[in-house]
DNA sequence: GTCTATAGCTTGATAGAC
DNA sequence: GTCTATCAAGCTATAGAC
């Protein structure tokens, strides 16, 4: 039975696959790299992700969540603190979206090498028919609730189902973002870098906000009734 | 020699290689599909791979650039219509972007498997760190850059950097809505389904363009200077 | 054009030495 | 805990029959 905690050698070595598989998982997806290349990245070897982990596709698992529990926890308190920070008419739109995704890209940009190929991978695993669904929803259901949660009560007139596909969209932004491809550097030559997380911290709250307000405005059926009653 | 259009046989059979290929590419990305499960899906041989494309990656090739040469060719006159037809003052940016998106989800709609296949693989494509600046660049360089011409018209005081990132986020949420992977159906308890292109269409653009005007509203310091000596 | 046969590697997993 | 050795299976690519 894996030691994953007590022995301080073997967590260190427990540790070494999952950030050589962190980083190649992201560069090539979960067919693109071989149980043998994360171990000769890691300095170990093929052997020792089965014994720790079971197999190559738990490994993919336990990378995936290694960070998830503790970016959930950060992100729980960052919200909670708009909330509590904004006056009685509560946090605005903007300030929403920045709570939710300013502890994603502040990682990504200073967090490290690890985060940085941590949200790589998340960039992809969402835009994936085989993973997309099922991984988002394991990792990142419950932040995802709370922070929508948070939108009902600053667009209170907003139908739900704008809220969804405002923030699919904002989704979608996002993960193309964390996978910092250099497609803007080249479309733009080179006026906008993928890699400058901080543009886009400064612009992807307003655009998202702007986007969001634009499609609570969009009414169903029964609001306008409700809204000619009035 | 592979004859790549004068056989009847021989083109058909090319055919069904390539649309196995895209079908699978598009489920598992490049590395999760193998040569003999495209010639097997296609009731094919994978020594056909090698006759009429050369190997597995010029097969990807290929099916990428299937499409990509109508889509191209659709959507320049798709666009050029739009300024045809838009009044003296030119198309607004709604108009700009659903000409962008409008001739993709209608064929990921109703263009049948092949089409909506192609996409998710596109989604898959776009936000892979090793494909997806190259890849993109080489199909659709030229249609983003005419469609960004036409924005730049429509809002000529945004700074370009502006239009570039606002592009980047475009791009990131509408990737996402081919990949069509069924996340925001369990989000929202059935609200919203990822396959209901009709509802993206008459959301994105509204929802996009309200992100462009608002990054169209910053200003860099130039800008300032030039709209202060006025 | 199509397919069989196969060369030559690489794959994920594991048994067992240390 | 770590690593060597190895297995059975699967991989891409290709030579050559038809």
């Amino acid at each position: 039975m894996p030691d994953t905690g007590s022995s301080r050698r073997g967590e260190r070595t427990r540790q070494r696959l999952l950030d050589a598989a962190e980083r190649l998982f992201a560069e090539k997806g979960f067919y693109g790299v071989t149980v043998r290349a994360i171990a000769k990245a890691s300095d170990s070897d093929p052997a020792l992700v089965a014994y720790y982990f079971g197999g190559k596709r738990e490994l993919f698992d336990a990378v995936l969540l290694r960070r998830a529990e503790k970016l959930n926890k950060i992100r729980i308190e960052r919200l909670e603190a708009c909330e509590r920070e904004a006056g009685p008419a509560g946090p605005s739109v903007e300030d929403i979206i920045e709570a939710f995704t300013e502890p994603l890209l502040d990682r990504s940009s200073h967090g490290g090498p690890g985060w940085k190929s941590y949200f790589a991978l998340i960039g992809q695993v969402t835009n994936s028919p085989e993973w997309g669904a099922a991984v988002m929803a394991k990792y990142f259901d419950p932040i995802v609730h709370r922070f929508l949660d948070a939108l009902k009560k600053a667009l209170p007139d907003a139908p739900e189902e704008e809220l969804y596909w405002s923030y699919h969209f904002l989704s979608g932004a996002l993960v193309l973002t964390f996978a910092e491809t250099g497609r803007v550097d080249s479309l733009s030559g080179g006026q906008c870098r993928s890699t400058d997380l901080v543009a886009v911290h400064e612009r992807l709250p307003q655009f998202i906000a702007a986007g969001f307000k634009r499609l609570a405005e969009r009414r169903t059926i029964e609001t306008e009734d409700r809204d000619a009653a009035e």
